[in-house]
DNA sequence: TAGACCCAATCC
DNA sequence: GATTGGGTCTAC
């Protein structure tokens, strides 16, 4: 008898083991194939962690263990081959230790729908495959015209695709005859653009240093710290073609999904067909082909976002994450990974190495860099030196700098845009918040309209009249009358990126305002579109969302404003000030990216906050020390590491003193240096019923609370209806 | 996670 | 007396 350690495919804590099942089969099975299994009664599907051979019987078994097994038949056995390799299966044991989270849930995210061990699986794509016609022999002789016909157009392209052969009636008689042979092949559901072949760029001096030291470097994590516009992507490339050159394959992460088309026609202009790409976008059938493509080694180059980072690459030679400082490589939804964190510890495991690009890292990898954990490699200068953007900040508190016309757009951004669009030059405006009007409230009254599924504020947009919850995604009309005193008349204020576009509409008659943000990029291509059109000139004035910000290159602009900086500042989070020097960094770095010199515009109500003076000259190495010092102070990252534990129960009162209850027993170990802060209320304590509370717990050394954390999330795991959900280096609270 | 089981509340 | 709903427990 054979017996199966099995792990079921509920990604719960206390799931997280296996269970033992007999198999008395020939038919192969063994570590990381799935099988289908009879679990307390039901079906479910099972993922195997291993397989042992005993010499006891069934009833021996149970006369043992107190329980009796259940048998697996053969044609339980899902799969012919293993999933995943064993380095893939390591990775995944370290990161759901690092994480806290359940094995199967780290699995069933590497793994594409079709091959990820769950029932619905099985309602995946499957492989598809489309029949080719093949030349055998070109004799025409005992042809009639029409099937001459045919076979020299089958000679002329053989192979062809057989819709594409004409009659198959008259390819049925060419079968017969001899002449032609019908085959099937895997059909590759994603087409990948064909780019010409590019021969490399000379690297500058300052790249081909860069690239050196990279190379040399004998740490294993390098971080390339190089200003917009300095050519990291040409390094990226060369270290990309000399690993390749070793029969090693690559690993290119980018931030986000949209980055990835301009990043995969670098690679496939240099590389041609060895590239994949490894996105959540992709259909499920696109992305089961891909991964697939990727473990049969025939791709080598992996271009990818977050999820990529578990691409099934063979022999990885070099992993690249670019922009790393962005915050959409840590998954906000459970298992909670850091792509960083992930791409690192596959780096361990390969031997390769691992390098973070960014012109503004993030504190967490800076840190490492200067402490000498990390290599370091810089390129400080911009590729065509072009010289930065001048910079103005306006002091929204000083109603000097308001003409009355507006209560938005100051006078001395008024007065910019003017100029700019006397000039037939772009603008681009930023504000952090989409709609309208951004609250509603009551002002006989003081009821505010607040989201009855979360409690967060509602924001009235104009498009199609309706007020949004822009967190848990409510939506209701627009109120005739106050649910609590029946006043018909409310109160609208704030704005965001619609009320904008109508200001700039109402002070320049005629201008051609264009909008982008995540309301308008739902609907599919349209982001595109926009941006199309604005680089083409189409408007003289783009309003957006940080999106607008990333990655993209409008030539023409010579005027780049910050709306309101201080939206960023007012959120509970301790990178609030990264966050918004991020966001000033990166509208002053849009500005002026061609021969004419751009300016940078920024209001704000905190004018001498270190995050705006910094951002608006783009002074990283200033707000990095700065910053440095306020995270000391306060005892957050990258000085110390965080744990979040957020407690979730239908009943406050009883997730309250659980809370309290949890918080005494980390008290009661006596760590020398672990500290919870909180209950904390989240932002959105309440969501569809389930109250929220967060503790915070903050340490220096791993071991010790690892240790104690795996046990005492065992020991109160689903006590009394609350659920814990664990975020390990969280980028909020 | 899904389903079984238990117990109490609630119905006509 | 039957039915419904919520809480708790267990799975190999």
């Amino acid at each position: 008898m054979k017996i199966l350690e099995v792990l079921t495919e509920y990604g719960t804590r206390s799931l997280d083991r296996t269970f033992s099942y007999a198999y008395f089969g020939n038919k192969a099975i063994g570590p990381r194939y799935r099988v289908k299994i009879n679990f307390n009664g039901h079906l479910a599907m099972g993922f195997v962690l291993s397989l042992r051979e005993t010499t006891d019987t069934p009833e021996a078994f149970e006369a043992r263990n107190g329980y009796p097994l259940k048998t697996i038949q053969e044609a339980d056995i899902v799969d012919e081959f293993p999933l995943m390799d064993e380095e893939m299966y390591d990775l995944a044991k370290e990161v759901a230790a690092y994480y806290f989270a359940p094995l199967i849930s780290v699995i069933q995210a590497m793994l594409p729908l079709s091959l990820s061990p769950k029932l619905s699986s099985e309602h995946g794509p499957k492989i598809a495959y489309e029949k080719w016609v093949r030349l055998l022999s070109d004799k025409e002789d005992g042809l009639t015209d029409k099937q001459i016909e045919s076979l020299r157009l089958i000679a002329k392209n053989s192979p062809i695709l057989k819709k594409e052969a004409g009659s198959p009636s008259i390819l049925k008689k060419l079968i017969e005859a001899g002449r032609v042979q019908i085959y099937q092949q895997e059909k590759q559901r994603l087409q990948i653009p064909l780019n010409e072949r590019e021969e490399p760029h000379e690297m500058s001096e300052m790249q081909r240093q860069a690239y050196q030291t990279i190379l040399d470097s004998p740490k294993e994590v390098v971080l390339l710290q190089g200003v917009t516009g300095s050519g990291k992507t040409e390094v990226y490339l060369r270290l990309s073609e000399t690993v390749l050159a070793q029969g090693k394959t690559v690993l290119m992460l980018v931030p986000e999904i949209s980055l990835t088309p301009v990043m995969v026609e670098y690679f496939s202009r240099r590389f041609g067909q060895k590239v994949a790409i490894l996105h959540s976008n992709l259909t499920a059938g696109e992305r089961y082909d891909e991964y697939r493509r990727i473990a049969e080694g025939k791709a080598s180059i992996v271009v990818g976002a977050r999820s990529a980072v578990f691409a099934p690459l063979h022999h990885i030679g070099l992993i690249v994450l670019d922009e790393e400082h962005v915050e959409s490589y840590k998954q906000d939804n459970a298992p909670f990974y850091h792509a960083r964190e992930v791409a690192i510890m596959r780096g361990k495991q390969e031997g390769c190495k691992v390098v973070l690009g960014s012109a503004t890292p993030s504190l967490e990898t800076k840190a490492r860099a200067c402490r000498g954990i990390y290599g370091y490699a810089e390129m400080n200068r911009r590729i065509n030196e072009k010289a930065l953007p001048k910079t103005q900040i306006v002091d929204l508190t000083d109603r000097k700098n308001f003409n009355g016309k507006s209560e938005k757009l100051s006078a001395p951004l008024q007065t910019l845009i003017q100029e700019k669009l006397k000039q037939h030059e772009q603008v681009l405006l930023l504000l952090n918040r989409r709609g309208y009007w951004t609250g509603i409230n009551c002002p006989k009254c003081g009821y505010i309209f607040t989201c009855p599924q979360c409690g967060g504020n509602l924001t009235y947009h104009q498009e199609d009249g309706m007020l949004k919850c822009h967190h848990c995604g409510f939506v209701s009309r627009f109120p005739s009358r106050c649910p609590d005193c029946g006043n018909t008349h409310l109160r609208r204020v704030g704005y965001g990126t619609e009320r904008v576009v109508k200001e700039l509409e109402d002070l320049y008659p005629g201008v051609r305002v264009a909008r982008l943000d995540s309301d308008v990029s739902r609907v599919s291509k349209q982001a595109e579109t926009i941006l199309k059109d604005f680089k083409a000139g189409k408007y003289d004035i783009l309003v957006g969302t940080q999106m607008i910000a990333k990655g993209h290159d409008f030539p023409n602009v010579t005027l780049s404003a910050v709306v309101n900086a201080d939206i960023g500042l007012a959120l509970p989070t301790y990178r609030a000030a990264e966050r918004t020097f991020e966001l000033i960094a990166q509208a002053v770095g849009r500005s002026g990216r061609s021969s004419k010199t751009g300016i940078a515009l920024i209001q704000t109500y905190n004018p001498n906050h270190y995050a705006i003076r910094f951002g608006a000259t783009q002074d990283y190495e200033s707000f990095f020390r700065y910053e440095m010092r306020q995270r000391k102070l306060a005892q957050y990252p990258p000085y110390v590491y965080l744990i979040l534990l957020e407690f979730q129960s239908a009943n406050e009162n009883k997730l309250v003193s659980f809370v309290y209850d949890f918080k005494r027993d980390v008290e009661a170990q006596n760590f020398a240096d672990v500290s919870t802060l909180g209950p904390i209320l989240p932002y959105y304590a309440m969501q569809e019923g389930v109250h929220k509370r967060i503790l915070l717990l903050r340490y220096k050394n791993k071991e010790e609370v690892t240790a104690y954390l795996q046990e005492a999330l065992k020991r109160w795991n689903g006590i009394s209806g609350v659920k814990i959900v664990v975020n390990v280096d969280p980028l909020d609270y």
